[in-house]
DNA sequence: ATATTATATCGTAATATTGCAATATACAAA
DNA sequence: TTTGTATATTGCAATATTACGATATAATAT
């Protein structure tokens, strides 16, 4: 139907899928590259890195915002976005977690 | 339009999003969950596993393979699954490289 | 006050995703 | 060969995503 059944998941698998889900798009990669190559906040300059319109790089900063993945304040006329913190150390976390348990005795295909 | 300006993007870009995007449903974190956990490949015992009907699993199974997550055999009549080793890797190399480009010392908003 | 600049929101079209019933396929067992 | 079991595919409805022109908002500069 295209909406997910978040009830039946636990709430880590929600939260993880959200971020994964947030990052699922080449533009968003590009800004997280961006906010993450620049070493401080972007103020009024990520429209004119993406081969985007206005609007749909807005969009794109929405939904990483939703996901809690940047934050963004406003600056004068610019408005600012930085990483957010807490909300990356926790995807870390998690991918962590899921890398630690790889390991290649899994294989038997 | 629904459809992801790609071919602007680097080609990185492009694979993270699409192995992310591939992980952005908690069905699919919860059958990667499951290869994990097992430490093996799973044989017949997914849709058991999952809240969701048969032909729904077997999409989201479609899914992590099309974007090279796992791979399958046929075992007799069941197929296994495994997590596919070069692409979770090369998933891990990405994540770690992001991530250590991430200091605290970018926050200023 | 008016123009400029930066960003967000609205509206809409095209496309994709999610979910499942019904059905198909393919092997195994009887 | 028929029956059962496991999995995939098809078809469809509901919903979500992507993209962008037009427009709105809000601060700055003139």
């Amino acid at each position: 139907m295209g909406i997910s059944k978040t009830e039946h998941f636990t709430e880590r698998q929600n939260e993880l899928a959200t971020l994964a889900k947030a990052l699922g798009h080449p533009a968003r990669i590009a800004i997280i590259d961006f906010l993450l190559k620049t070493e401080s906040c972007i103020c009024g300059d990520i429209v004119n890195e993406l081969p985007l319109a206005q609007p749909t790089v807005s969009q794109h900063l929405k939904e990483l915002k939703n996901a809690g993945i940047i934050k963004g304040s406003i600056e004068g006329n610019a408005i600012c976005y930085c990483i957010n913190e807490v909300t990356w150390n926790k995807f870390k976390a998690f991918l962590e977690s899921l890398f630690e348990t790889y390991n290649l005795k899994n294989n038997c295909c």
